[in-house]
Parts: structure tokens; C-alpha cells; sequence
DNA sequence: GGGACGGTTCGGTGCCGGCCGAACCGTCGG
DNA sequence: CCGACGGTTCGGCCGGCACCGAACCGTCCC
């Protein structure tokens, strides 16, 4: 037996529990949590919560972050939200919400979200698509920004050049959207941009969740920048 | 709790045993097993083996095909590959090998092997720089075959061109090589090449393992259509 | 037909791990 | 200083599952 399984069985192990499965979904959103706050979304008691996050956190999974009585943790690298998306893609679309609370929510989702650091939903198949037909993104052999691309991200987009020139993760990632079933741009470009667009104003956190929304400024930010429409 | 936590954790634990990791890892060299050779290969009994290739096939990850008294079973997918490769690359390399016959078998799957379905090892990673350095691979944001790269696919390289037209899975993706520590070209391009090299006779199993050697008429057709050298 | 062989089914066993509640520790705020 | 609160540790319970051997079923070949 090839000295890997044990290794591959333990990583697999980490999500092989619902409720340490349901706590990594949650951190997707790309934020940190409490221990407290994951242990009500997943609906154990505080003890098992505790336990199953020492476990993710000593498997590489999930690191944290310690301040005062607080104990944060979210996922510990991109590449753990990676992994998490594409198994999540080979699952399926959940199936569909019922109830007006989960269906408003849901609608919500689906027009705009954050998937762990870039933009998900409408609002990110837009601004894929935009960026493809403008030649900024080239889908046809893999996901890859082009020299425009890059230039354009540097340039119009408002991104540091630093960020690009010894990249530690791939600079366009392709991430199956599960609510448009279509992929959409992650990877290094996918964060900044969503970063950037947050930072400006042009999208804002609907409450507390993973769910956005354009704001007017971003509506003619987005309009100007690629000719986005229709999204607020 | 979402309900995609209790898929996640479904097919996370598929992967959460030794013994199935085993039999997955195994399959990675892209080819049909026995049921009773991957009972051997994991060190359990036939019986136990069958429990669990039922689970993995029901799973969704492996694929069967019945021949008189033989079951061989195969990863499902390409998808699968790719996942396996994915949670692999989390796991960092192996250990160094230790033992006169381990050692050789080390050296010669580091020379050369097939990763599911496309080249790896040094072989590998020599054709995906070679490919890069001639600008049909583009490396710099993401990991994508060139306008240049698909006419040397479809041309010089001697692939079909329908294959390449509405192609249903990625047609570069980059896979992190846990011998040479660099990422090599996977997706549909990757498998093609690999398939034609073997027809060609370029490219021979060693023995029934994924080891692979670069045969004399290899070497001059590599070095001919690529500039590679030094790999025999 | 009969033996060899690959694969499956079925009980039975033992262990691992997920869960909880209660007690406890450290931080924060009045 | 004390109560409230977030988090942790510990003991104990319970279910699930990985494993095996023995019996059984089909296929292949002599």
C-alpha cells in the first residue's frame, strides 16, 4: 500500500463529517468566524465544536486567530477553498430552497456573492463574460488573462502591478458557479478585483452572509469600466 | 446546516478510509484493475475489498466493466483524476523511498509515468516546458494552449481537430508533478498527446506499472517536434 | 463433469469517533 | 471583585463501519 493513502485518508477525513463538512462551506464566504458562531451553524454543542475545529486546524485546513476570549478561524490558505469548490462542483446543484425567507435569501445569493475571496453568482459570470468578450480573459484552452488582460487589470482596473509579478497562486482560476452553472474568474485576478470593487464602494455586503449587491456607484463603475448592465 | 454539507461529507468519506485511498491512488495510472489486484495492492481481503469498491463505484468516483468472471474497475472520469491529483498535490511528496528495488522503481517512475491519463515526471514536465518555451502553452496567467498552440496540436503534433472543437472537459490544466515539485500539463490536451505518443511507439510501459520509458524513435520524434533531448 | 479461480454474500467482532453535559479556565465589563 | 460569557477539557455513551472467514455463485478450462 503506497505510503500516500494514510496521508490522502486523513485530508479526506477532515470533510468526511457533516459537521466539520458544514463548518468549511460556511468559511467559504472568506471570512473568520467565531468557534462559537460555527458550532450554532452547524448545530453541535460548543465542547464538539471545539473539537472538530482543532482537528481541521491541525490538519492544515483551517487556521485561527486568537483575540482576547475570541477565538477566529478561517480557511488557512486559497488553495483550501480550492479544494473545497471543486468538490462542491462535483456534487450537484443543492437542490431548490422553499419558504419565502429561504427563497429571498436564495435570489439574493444568486444575483451576487463572495466565493471565499472573488465574486460569485450573476455578478460574477458577468464580469467573466465581460472580461472574455473584451479579450481581456481568453476561455478557449484553460482560463488564462491575456497581455491585454494584464495590462488591463493594471491599468483601467486599478490593481498593483506588484501583485502580479511573482504570483504564489495561479492568476486566473476557473470556479464552477452553482447557481449559473457556468465557471467563473477566481484564482489571483478573481480576489483583487473583488477586493478592489469592495473597496470602492461599487459592491457591499448584504448583512452579515456571503451575499452582495451592486451599489449605484458600482453600477456605473461596472458600466464604465466593461460595460456591465443591468446587475443593481 | 446547508444541505450540501451531507453531500460533501458523503463523498469525502468515500476518500476518508486507507484502503479506498489506496485502490483511487492506484487507479491513477489511468488503467483498468481487477477487483482482486486492488485487494492485493491494499492489503485486505477480497471480501472487504469488494464492500468497498461497491462504495466507490456507487459514489460516483469509480466505473466497472464486466468481463466473464473479472470485474475491472476504473476511475469514473477524468473529473476524478483531477480531484485526486488536487488533494494529492495538499499532501506535499512522499517520503524518500528507502531498499535497493524501491529506490529503482523511484527513479524510473521519476524519469517518466503517466498521471491518469497524460505524462509526468521529468518526461512530463520537459514536454510542458518545451511546450512553453515555443509559445503553444502560456503559463503566465493560468495555464492555457495558445492560438499557436491548438494549430500545432491539430497540425505538427497530428491530433484530430474534432477532438479540440466542443471539448467537455478542459482542454489545458495545469497538475502539480509531486516529483519534479513544478506543475505539467493535464486536461484534454495532455491526454491527447499522451494516447498518441503510446501509439507512436515514442512511449512505452514499463512493465504493468505507470512507469514509462522514451523508446530511440522517441527520442528522434521528440527532439524533432520539440527540441527535447537527454530524457532516453 | 469436475476442479480451479474470481468475485460476492453474510454473520460476527472490535474499534474508532462523534456527541453531549458538567466542570473548569480565561477574558471582559460593571 | 463578581457575574457574564466564550472557549476548553474530561468522562461516558452510542452507532457505524472496517475487517475477516466461511459458504456460495459464475465462469473458465481441462
Amino acid at each position: 500500500m503506497s505510503t500516500g493513502a494514510k496521508d490522502l485518508a486523513a485530508l479526506a477525513a477532515l470533510l468526511a463529517d457533516e459537521t466539520r463538512a458544514a463548518m468549511c462551506l460556511a468559511l467559504l464566504d472568506g471570512r473568520a468566524w467565531t468557534a462559537g458562531e460555527l458550532a450554532a451553524h452547524a448545530g453541535v454543542a460548543r465542547s464538539t465544536a471545539t473539537e472538530h475545529l482543532h482537528r481541521l486546524t491541525e490538519g492544515g485546513l483551517l487556521a485561527e486567530e486568537r483575540q482576547g476570549r475570541h477565538r477566529y478561524l478561517r480557511l488557512a490558505d486559497p488553495s483550501v477553498a480550492g479544494l473545497l469548490e471543486d468538490m462542491a462542483a462535483r456534487l450537484g446543484p443543492a437542490r431548490p430552497a422553499t419558504g419565502l425567507r429561504a427563497v429571498t435569501a436564495a435570489a439574493a445569493l444568486q444575483r451576487g456573492r463572495t466565493c471565499y475571496d472573488h465574486l460569485a453568482g450573476r455578478l460574477g459570470v458577468a464580469l467573466t463574460d465581460a472580461m472574455t468578450t473584451r479579450g481581456l480573459l481568453d476561455q478557449r484552452g484553460g482560463f488564462a488573462v491575456t497581455e491585454a488582460g494584464l495590462a488591463w487589470l493594471t491599468g483601467p482596473a486599478g490593481l498593483e502591478p506588484a501583485a502580479f509579478e511573482r504570483p504564489k497562486r495561479p492568476i486566473a482560476r476557473a470556479c464552477l458557479d452553482w447557481t449559473e452553472r457556468r465557471p467563473h474568474l477566481a484564482g489571483l485576478a478573481g480576489a483583487r478585483l473583488c477586493e478592489r470593487f469592495l473597496a470602492l464602494g461599487w459592491v457591499a455586503r448584504i448583512g452579515s452572509g456571503r451575499a452582495v449587491r451592486v451599489t449605484p456607484a458600482g453600477s456605473r463603475g461596472l458600466r464604465d469600466l466593461l460595460g456591465i448592465e443591468g446587475l443593481d
